[in-house]
RNA sequence: GGUCCCGUAGCUCAAUGGUAGAGCAGUUGACUCUUAAUCAAUUGGUUGAAGGUUCGAGUCCUUCCGGGAUCACCA
C-alpha cells in the first residue's frame, strides 16, 4: 500500500501543513506548553476583575473557527468549558492571521496567549497576541457544528453510528460531551461504594483473577493456560471463594471491585466482562445485608446524584422510598398466580405452568422453574427499588439454608428499572452441607456438560478451619451505571465494549 | 446459535429497477465583531465484499463480513 492510499484527501492536506509548519521551524507536537488558566478559569477570573483586561494563556482544542478578511474567531475547548479565540490583524498581526487561516484546522490543539475581553456581542473572549500549534490533528474529527439555542450548547451531525462511535470511542468522547458525562457518574458511582464502604471498616482486597478453580457462580469460563506451569487457568467468573477465605482469616469486613468474565450471551444487559462489587460481612445475616444495601444505595444517590431520585427510560425512581421486600412465594402467587406450596415438585409445578401457557424449560429442577417464573413474571414489574427474598435451595449452593426449612435459602435479590441489581445471601458456613452442596451441583450440572465440575476442595479446608457466619453482597456496577445514567444498554456504560473483530483488524 | 432490520462522501442523511444527490466538513475567492457566521465557486463515491437475475441493480436474489433489535443462553 503507497503513502498516498492509506490518508484521505483531507488527511493528506493536513499533513502538507503540518509539513509545512516544520519547515517554518514551528514543531507540531511540542513536549511543554504554557497554561495559566483553564477556560472556564480565565471567564471567572476576568468577571473577578470587574471586566479589566486580564491577561492568559490557554490551551485547549479548536472546535470551531469563522474566519474573516482581517478578523478570525475559533472556540477552543478545554477539560473545563469552551471560550472564545479573538484574533484581529490589528492586535495578532495581519501576517500571524493569514498562517493561522493557512496552517490550522478543526480539532487542532492549541496554546493562545492574549487578554480577556468581552466582544460587541458580548462574549467574554481571548483577544489572541501569540498562538502556537501544541498538537496538530490529522483526522477531522466526526463532529459537525455547535449551535448555541438559549444558551445551550447544540452540536449537530455529531457521530451516531454505535459501531463506530465503540469502536473509537477517544471520537465519541471528543465529540459527544454526554457520553463523558456518563462516565464520570461510573467513576462518581465507584467513589461512592468505596468511601460508604470504607466509613463501615471494610477492607479493600483483591484477589486472583487467574483461577486454577473457578466457582462463586453458574457461568461457563473463559480458559487460558500458563505456559511455563503447563496449567490451564480460567478468568474468574466471581470473587465468593476468595473473599470468603479471608473471612476464615480473620477479616470481619472484606470487598473487591473489580472485572468477572463469563463466556456467555452477548445482550443489551451483559458483557463478557463486567465490573462486580462483592463484599463479605461477619456476624450479619441476610436481613442485616438488606438494610446495609438500602442505606448503601441512598449514600450513592446522595453522593452521585445529589438525591434519591433519578429517571430510567420515562420511569422516576426514588431510593429513598422504602424498598418492598416480598417473598419469592408470594411474588410468584402474586405476578403469575400460582401457589408454590400446592406444587412440592418439578413435575407438578411445570403441569401448572404449562396450564397457565407459561414456557417451560425441559427438564427443570423446581428450583430453575421458580427462577422462571420470577424472571418473566416479576422481574420486569420491579420498576422501583424491591427485594425478592427466600429463593429455593437447589440454586443457591452457597446459602444458608432457613432453620426448619431446608428447601428455603436465606437470599435475597435487589431490583430496580426492571431488571437483577444485586444479590445476596446469609452465606453457607457450614463445610459438611458444603461439600454435600457441591457433589449435588456436581451432578445437576454434569447431565448439561461433563466439564463443569466446580468443586473447590482448598475452600472446603478453608471452611473447615472455622468461618464466622456472615452475609455476602454482590452487584454490577455497570448495571447501576445504567440506571444512573439512564442508558439502555450496557454498552453505553463500558468505555470499550467487547465487538466481534473485523477482518483484517 | 435462530428470526427480523440495517450498511450510500470525513459526519448526518436522500435517491419507483432507468444519469448516485443534499446539508455540514474540505478546497478557492470576498469580507475588521462572528458564533450552525455569511456570500460565490468547487473537490470528494469500487453504494460493506463477492457472485447472480436484468437491456439496465444503491434498489431484486444468493453467500459472506460487520452492526442493531429480539429470542435462546446467562443459580
Amino acid at each position: 500500500m503507497s503513502e498516498d492510499q492509506q490518508f484521505t484527501e483531507i488527511e493528506r492536506l493536513r499533513l502538507a501543513k503540518l509539513q509545512a509548519l516544520r519547515q517554518q521551524g514551528q514543531e507540531p507536537f511540542p513536549p511543554r506548553v504554557e497554561r495559566t488558566h483553564s477556560t472556564a478559569e480565565a471567564i471567572a477570573a476576568y468577571e473577578a476583575a470587574g471586566e479589566q483586561p486580564v491577561s492568559a494563556t490557554l490551551v485547549g482544542r479548536i472546535r470551531s473557527m469563522r474566519l474573516m478578511g482581517k478578523l478570525a474567531f475559533a472556540h477552543i475547548e478545554d477539560g473545563y468549558g469552551t471560550l472564545q479565540l479573538f484574533l484581529r490583524a490589528d492586535d495578532f498581526g495581519a501576517e500571524a492571521l493569514q498562517h493561522f487561516k493557512d496552517h490550522y484546522d478543526l480539532g487542532d490543539f492549541v496554546e493562545a496567549q492574549g487578554e480577556m475581553f468581552r466582544t460587541k456581542a458580548g462574549e467574554i473572549s481571548l483577544n489572541v497576541k501569540v498562538l502556537r500549534m501544541i498538537a496538530k490533528a490529522i483526522t477531522p474529527l466526526p463532529a459537525a457544528k455547535d449551535e448555541v439555542v438559549d444558551g445551550e450548547v447544540v452540536r449537530h451531525a455529531t457521530l451516531a453510528d454505535p459501531e463506530t462511535r465503540y469502536r473509537q470511542r477517544y471520537a465519541d468522547l471528543a465529540v459527544n460531551p454526554q457520553v463523558r458525562e456518563v462516565f464520570r457518574i461510573r467513576a462518581a458511582i465507584l467513589r461512592a461504594l468505596r468511601e460508604f464502604l470504607d466509613k463501615h471498616d471494610f477492607l479493600e482486597v483483591e484477589t486472583p483473577v487467574l483461577q486454577p478453580v473457578y466457582g462463586g457462580a453458574a457461568a461457563r469460563p473463559f480458559v487460558t493456560h500458563h505456559n511455563q506451569l503447563k496449567q490451564d487457568l480460567y478468568l474468574r467468573i466471581s470473587f465468593e471463594l476468595y473473599l470468603k477465605r479471608l473471612l476464615v482469616g480473620g477479616i470481619e469486613r472484606v470487598y473487591e471491585i473489580g472485572r468477572d468474565f463469563r463466556n456467555e450471551g452477548v445482550d443489551r444487559t451483559h458483557n463478557p466482562e463486567f465490573t462486580m462489587l462483592e463484599f463479605y460481612m461477619a456476624y450479619a445475616d441476610y436481613q442485616r445485608v438488606m438494610e446495609f444495601t438500602e442505606e448503601m444505595m441512598n449514600f450513592v444517590g446522595k453522593q452521585v446524584l445529589g438525591g434519591s431520585k433519578f429517571s430510567y427510560q420515562g420511569h422516576d425512581i426514588d431510593l429513598a422510598n422504602a424498598w418492598p421486600r416480598i417473598s419469592i412465594a408470594d411474588a410468584v402467587q402474586e405476578f403469575a398466580g400460582i401457589d408454590l406450596s400446592k406444587y412440592p415438585d418439578a413435575a407438578s409445578l411445570a403441569a401448572v405452568m404449562a396450564e397457565k401457557k407459561y414456557k417451560v424449560r425441559a427438564g427443570g429442577s423446581r428450583g430453575k422453574l421458580i427462577e422462571d417464573l420470577v424472571g418473566d413474571h416479576v422481574e420486569p414489574l420491579l420498576i422501583q427499588p424491591s427485594f425478592l427474598y427466600d429463593y429455593p435451595r437447589e440454586v443457591s449452593p452457597l446459602a444458608k439454608s432457613q432453620p426448619g426449612d431446608a428447601n428455603t435459602v436465606e437470599r435475597f435479590e435487589g431490583y430496580m428499572g426492571g431488571f437483577e441489581i444485586c444479590n445476596a445471601f446469609s452465606e453457607l458456613n457450614d463445610p459438611l452441607d458444603q461439600q454435600a452442596r457441591f457433589e449435588e451441583m456436581g451432578r445437576s450440572l454434569k447431565a448439561d456438560d461433563e466439564d463443569l465440575h466446580p468443586m473447590d476442595e482448598d475452600y472446603l479446608r478453608a471452611m473447615r478451619y472455622g468461618m464466622p457466619p456472615n452475609g455476602g453482597f454482590g452487584m454490577g456496577i455497570d448495571r447501576i451505571t445504567m440506571l444512573f445514567t439512564d442508558q439502555p444498554n450496557i454498552r453505553e456504560v463500558i468505555l470499550f465494549p467487547h465487538l466481534r473483530r473485523r477482518e483484517g483488524e
